[in-house]
DNA sequence: CCTTGCTGTAATAATGTATGTTACATCCAA
DNA sequence: TTGGATGTAACATACATTATTACAGCAAGG
């Protein structure tokens, strides 16, 4: 699959703000960000755009604007971080749908739908189990 | 992410040869598989290709040419066709380089190349606990 | 040993996604 | 009111996936 970094962006993201807050600056602009994680400050904003329709952080307009987290990093997991920003399944379907006058065509898609969930759970329980003050506090 | 369909595929094809040697169909063309799947016989060969070195099936060439599985459906499991046709890591780290001046850009890529790590071991742990001929039980 | 049918793979095209970049309307604290 | 940052559109580039055509190579069976 053509692996992306959305992941890997908001959670370094993140864990850059966490650092900045507990070092006494409550907000940072994108471009702070952008200057970290070494990207341009667009990705950065539809990064926290994403993290902000769920919930994680918070955004101020105007003068003095930026980001700042809207919860505690203890609270925020990696999977509420993957929720956010991913949207593509793991693994995909048939591109044209299988011939159904085949016994395999006409019952595999049921039946991988439900491995590719259970698949995803194991996925999603392991980075439940991570919080973005866990990844902080290793960077350190 | 770019989810692809490789292992559906695979395992798509699998079953169906699965199901016709035990119908007394020994060897399976390509364009046989292809008819099942509804795609390319080439995008076949390529995925039973894969599947050949990591010696899950068997090829024979000249007249009577074909696929055959090289094991049992029971002793073949979804995490050895996953590692067999998947190449790419869930998930990737940065394009570029993160910023090594900055506390999180020097030590994040091996935090989270861990709970990538982590991650992926979930994901496998499921995929191991299903084999071609639990799909093909459920598919029928 | 030669025919025949299928495999293995290269080359190419079409499509879609990820990332980067510029530009600009919008917003709001000071 | 204004200045600086956000939100987002538009576009470019690069790459992955799937599909398709073409053809060399292989080997079973006449």
């Amino acid at each position: 699959m053509a692996a992306n970094s959305r992941l890997t962006i908001a959670v370094h993201a993140l864990t850059w703000i966490a650092l900045a807050q507990r070092r006494g600056q409550e907000w940072l602009t994108s471009e702070q960000v952008a200057a970290s994680v070494n990207t341009n400050a667009v990705i950065i904003r539809r990064s926290l755009g994403d993290l902000r329709r769920a919930g994680l952080v918070e955004v101020r307009h105007g003068a003095g604007a930026g980001w700042s987290m809207a919860r505690a990093p203890e609270d925020i997991t990696l999977l509420q971080v993957y929720d956010a920003v991913e949207r593509e399944p793991l693994f995909a379907m048939h591109h044209t749908e299988p011939n159904l006058e085949c016994p395999i065509g006409r019952g595999i898609r049921p039946v991988l739908g439900t491995v590719y969930e259970r698949a995803d759970q194991g996925l999603r329980r392991e980075l439940g189990r991570t919080s973005i003050a866990d990844v902080l506090r290793d960077c350190l």
